[in-house]
DNA sequence: TTTGCTATTGTTAACGTGTGCAAAGCGTGT
DNA sequence: ACACGCTTTGCACACGTTAACAATAGCAAA
């Protein structure tokens, strides 16, 4: 039925091994009956079996692509524009298989067999089992968005701390003084991240964020809004909330004009992310770039040179910087 | 170095072909020695070579989660939803495999060896010299969101013409007389079968769009924008529009807000697909909700059949209705 | 002529798994 | 004792490709 290379040396008169060797450009192999079997192969109109590459060559022509999770704290911004980055580089050389890490009960199922190499966009210290798990089988491994400190591990990220650091100041610039904070999903790094930088900012100021000014979010939207509404509760209300990415400021902006208060006059948001719809929202959010988009692309290069060979996997950390973005949702203090 | 059938029968002095059939189930071998295997084959840690497996059982563990293009004109919201249900049917049963058409040349990579079957979700007839490549090849093939006519097609979609039938019948319900839309991308089906429906109702109701009141909006958060500010520039300014999608209702929401207008009392705002935030925003849009995850889910069981030969590849079109969702954003006209 | 080198091609085995067919073991009915 | 059938196991090959090694031819140097 399909025609293999065997079925094209019959044809042209050669053994098997010619063939695979002149398809495969193979300097041992005379030009003239390498451009004769490679036009013969067109006008058959062969394709490889993968499946058997892969089995001789132990390649299984598969990279994949793991989140943490994909089912929630996992923003559909942020899944999406990875995917399209990664699949922007990795074209149809490799398969693009995505995964989220939390699917799998144990690791026995991922082997260097399975995939050639690995792209994680690691959250919490919760994937280090993973982590080690794949550095063990020594699969090709880069980690995107979290630092992992292992001596194996190339690291490539956005700066959370820096780019929370800015938020803070910039609000306290605008002279706020009663500011609330609306945390990450709690465990994840950035979360962690995101507080150190923005508290850190304010404590230059000489300021330090009350407890009732603290809440969960958990990244998503329903986290934002409850999450403003408690903290809306207090007798004394914030000039200024801090959200840890943009979702949580759509929902957190609602709680706030539902309670009949204006943004930025009343109360100030700051979001973090820039997701896309953010400078489309009204009032615009002003938040922090991250360049996911960079990471990705940065990442996904440095694992196709891993798998090739052409660098070697020792500990490396990449940092790309983040971005403040002026925007409508906040300003001065009066 | 990896444990393989052979390393397991030496040591449980039996065939590899006993070992194989043992790992198996094959009714053929006795119970007791199947047991031992099946201990000795854990312990040992052994786990298959996929890559033999695929050579010689003819299935590449991969199926094909094809998208018309992941680039644009696929919000970020559709792609993140879609990717989650599938990957919640096929588990690890399969490898999921992201692609965009459009990031293909030509079709001579995608066959039977490499994809054990396809879950593709249409845009556009643009897509259908895909299709016809993918069905004489004979891979099993599962058409989401667009219909296809073609006896070999397993269709499966919501309703788009009626969602937005729905959506003009509200308007006309309210005394909206002055009616924009806004458009999505052209040459889409969906963007073809909404304006249809919703044309229709308006129809029933006895009237027709003026040219003025169209614009294209590309189902982006831009073009959502710039189109109703396009609409906007009219002497006389519509009541309401409808809007092919919540992007870009967003965007029009923004150009609507930015001109000192308010929603709904001076125009109504319908948008479709009730993406995850549309819920949150200010106002909440009223909307239609399409059941991508239902489409998404019952295609990929079904795909999962279609590959284990319990059902065949014969025509059959599956719809999910729609279902309106009044909220904020519309409003009686006065 | 012999030897050695180079360029090109072929022979054969290997990768790890599944399967058709043969064969062995064992009981049962005649 | 024999034929028969059932259960369980093994042998040998297949899947399509690559690669180590052998082989051949041609040519130049000794």
């Amino acid at each position: 039925m399909t025609v293999t290379i065997k079925d094209i040396a019959k044809i042209a008169k050669v053994s098997h091994t010619t063939v695979s060797r002149a398809l495969n450009d193979s300097p041992l192999i005379n030009q003239e009956t390498k451009e004769r079997i490679k036009a013969l192969a067109k006008e058959l109109n062969y394709t490889p079996n993968y499946n058997a590459k892969s089995l001789v060559l132990d390649k299984s022509y598969n990279i994949g692509l793991f989140f943490s999770t994909i089912n929630e704290g996992t923003s559909a911004t942020f899944l999406a524009e990875v995917i399209r980055e990664a699949n922007r580089v990795i074209r149809d050389s490799y398969n693009l298989v995505i995964r989220g890490i939390d699917d799998y009960k144990d690791f026995s199922s991922i082997n260097k067999k399975k995939f050639d190499g690995i792209l994680l966009l690691s959250q919490s210290a919760a994937d280090n089992s993973f982590i080690y798990n794949v550095l063990d089988k020594e699969i090709p491994l880069i980690v995107l968005n979290r630092e992992v400190k292992d001596p194996r591990v190339i690291n490539i990220l956005a700066d959370d701390k820096k780019g929370a650091y800015t938020a803070g100041k910039h609000l306290l610039q605008q002279g706020h003084r009663k500011i609330a904070m609306i945390e990450g999903k709690q465990g994840f790094k950035s979360t962690e991240l995101r507080r150190l930088g923005f508290l850190q900012a304010l404590a230059e100021g000489n300021l330090i964020v009350s407890d009732q000014y603290i809440a969960d979010g958990n990244y998503d939207l329903e986290g934002g809004y409850s999450s403003m509404r408690g903290i809306m509760a207090n007798r004394h209300k914030p000039t200024a909330v801090f959200c840890f990415n943009d979702e949580m400021a759509l929902g957190a902006i609602k709680a706030i004009k539902e309670s009949g208060l204006k943004i930025p006059e009343d109360i100030s948001v700051v979001g973090f992310d820039d997701s896309h719809f953010s400078a489309f929202l009204s009032p615009a959010i002003t938040t922090v770039r991250r360049p996911i988009d960079k990471v990705t692309r940065e990442g996904a290069n440095k694992l196709m040179q891993l798998i090739q060979g052409d660098i070697q996997m020792k500990s490396e950390t990449i940092y790309f910087d983040t971005k403040f973005i002026y925007r409508e949702s906040t300003g001065q203090n009066i």
